[in-house]
RNA sequence: GGAGAGGUGGCAGAGUGGUCGAAUGCGCUCGACUUGAAAUCGAGUGUACGGAAACGUACCGAGGGUUCGAAUCCCUCCCUCUCCGCCA
């Protein structure tokens, strides 16, 4: 949620840095005077509410020092309070209806871009900023994409799967299905030992949550929902976790927490038919190990790049060669201020793909779930900032190594680090 | 799913129409007493919005209603607990 306090009182500042992602001069026009229509009202309606209860106090002395409730000076009182009662009756309905508009156009501004984010109209302007592992690329000329290498090792398989639920499902088979399990416990014990703490949250979550991370209102085409129970299916842990702690105040010393979580995420993947429609970069349901940060304003900056380090972390560690991009204004996220992706080197597509995203929110999500903090000695609270990454994409780091350590007979190479988790060296 | 009980401040817990943002206890903060501590005593101790401030408004699970006035009465919903049923 963008700062209303902070528009009203630079609007042309503000707008400015909004329209680097596109601009939103209009609806920005729109909440300025929705805004102060509602403060005008407001005003005139607090001043009614007082005197109102100015009345009831009254009535409650006269009557409690035995003036009789058909007392002409009780009725007096009770005739006026009938007045206010009136034209209250007229004010609230507005009051109510105008800030619930202003909410709803609110909630469909994404958040401002860091004054650190390349400027740019769109993912061509991204901006790479680290290569790594070029060592590590395949020299095999002869490299099958992974899912013709999935299928002949007899570890994937995506027809059966159409049958049971649909296109872009997919069925992992013996050591496929290992694989995955062994993957999601090396990056979540990589995780927990880098200082996260393991969340297993619900797989389903209400609209309350969604909203809160910035899902909803506007990608509600994005995520699958069980209509009968005001429940979705998660599109990304990083929902879940932020809502972990929606409508607290943590005490500031507790800051900053890290949790990692692993989860299936479910995404309807709308409006992308034509793209990826093999193997398992972009399914309904994939696996993803979840990083999750609150933290302390002043400190985010320095938690974003150390949780960018430890989502590296689990591509060196299994020696897949990628890259960091810094997206620029036009391409970020709409809760994010500022993000990295992670793309690993597929060579069957000769090129980087997306394996992480990790984003700093700022204090976007932490207004909108009310997340605050409190620090001792300081009056009120503050809203603390959320950071989330992939450590990592399960489903793409498998595409990865089935790719990159493919052999010229056909196998698998099952990198190093990852060997004492599936207990073998083979595929 | 059926039957019952209940949701009040950091916690416990009173309050069934009137000056209640809410008794009391605990906790916490500051101060006094003390060589120090405990005990005791005194003062303070929620959040949001508006306002330079004084102060005002809102909040007793959520939303509506009755009333001059609602924590208190009525309606709807949500959640928790107990028992029964079902179930991994």
């Amino acid at each position: 949620m963008i700062d209303l306090k902070q528009l009203r009182e630079n609007p042309d500042q503000f707008l400015a840095r909004l329209n680097l992602r596109s601009d939103y001069s209009e609806p920005i026009q729109q909440i300025l005077a929705l805004d102060q229509q509602q403060r005008s009202i407001e005003m005139n309606r607090s001043q009614l509410q007082a005197r109102s209860n100015e009345i009831g106090k009254l009535v409650g002395q006269k009557m409690k020092s035995g003036v009789k409730a058909d007392d002409p000076e009780v009725q007096t009182l009770r005739d006026e309070g009938n007045q206010i009662k009136a034209q209250l009756s007229e004010l609230e309905p507005q009051e109510k209806e105008l800030k619930a508009e202003l909410e709803a156009l609110m909630l469909t501004i994404p958040n401002l871009p860091s004054e650190t984010t390349p400027l740019g109209k769109s993912e061509e302007e991204n901006v790479e900023v680290k290569r790594w592992g070029d060592e590590y690329l395949p020299t095999n000329p002869d490299i099958l994409p992974h899912w013709e290498i999935g299928e002949k090792l007899g570890i994937l398989n995506f027809e059966r799967s159409v049958k049971i639920a649909q296109s872009r499902f997919v069925s992992l088979i013996g050591a496929g299905a290992a694989l995955e399990r062994a993957l999601i416990r090396f990056m979540i014990d990589r995780q927990t030992a880098a200082g996260y703490t393991e969340i297993s949250p619900p797989f389903l979550v209400n609209t309350a949550s969604l909203t809160a991370s910035g899902q909803l209102p506007k990608f509600a085409e994005e995520s699958f929902k069980c209509d009968r129970d005001d429940l979705w299916l998660l599109p990304t842990a990083e929902v879940a976790i932020n809502s972990f702690h929606r409508d607290e105040v943590i005490d500031a010393d507790l800051l900053p927490l890290h949790y990692c979580a692993y989860t299936p995420c479910f995404r309807r993947e709308a409006g992308s038919y034509g793209r990826d429609t093999r193997g398992l970069i972009r399914l309904h349901q994939f696996d993803k190990v979840e990083l999750f940060k609150f933290v302390h304003p002043d400190t985010s900056e320095q938690e974003h790049q150390a949780l960018l380090q430890n989502a590296e972390a689990i591509l060196q560690a299994l020696k897949l060669p990628y890259r960091a991009i810094e997206l620029c204004t036009g391409d970020l996220g709409f809760s994010a201020i500022k993000t990295y992706d992670l793309e690993v080197w597929l060579p069957s597509a000769g090129k980087y793909r997306e394996i992480s995203s990790c984003s700093n929110c700022g204090d976007f999500q932490a207004r909108r779930g009310n997340v605050r903090f409190k620090e001792a000695g300081k009056k009120g609270t503050q809203f603390l900032h959320t950071l989330n990454g992939s450590g990592l994409a399960v489903g793409r780091t498998m595409a990865a190594i089935l790719e990159n350590y493919q052999q010229p007979d056909g196998t698998v190479l099952v990198p190093e680090a990852l060997q004492p988790y599936l207990g073998r060296e083979v595929l």
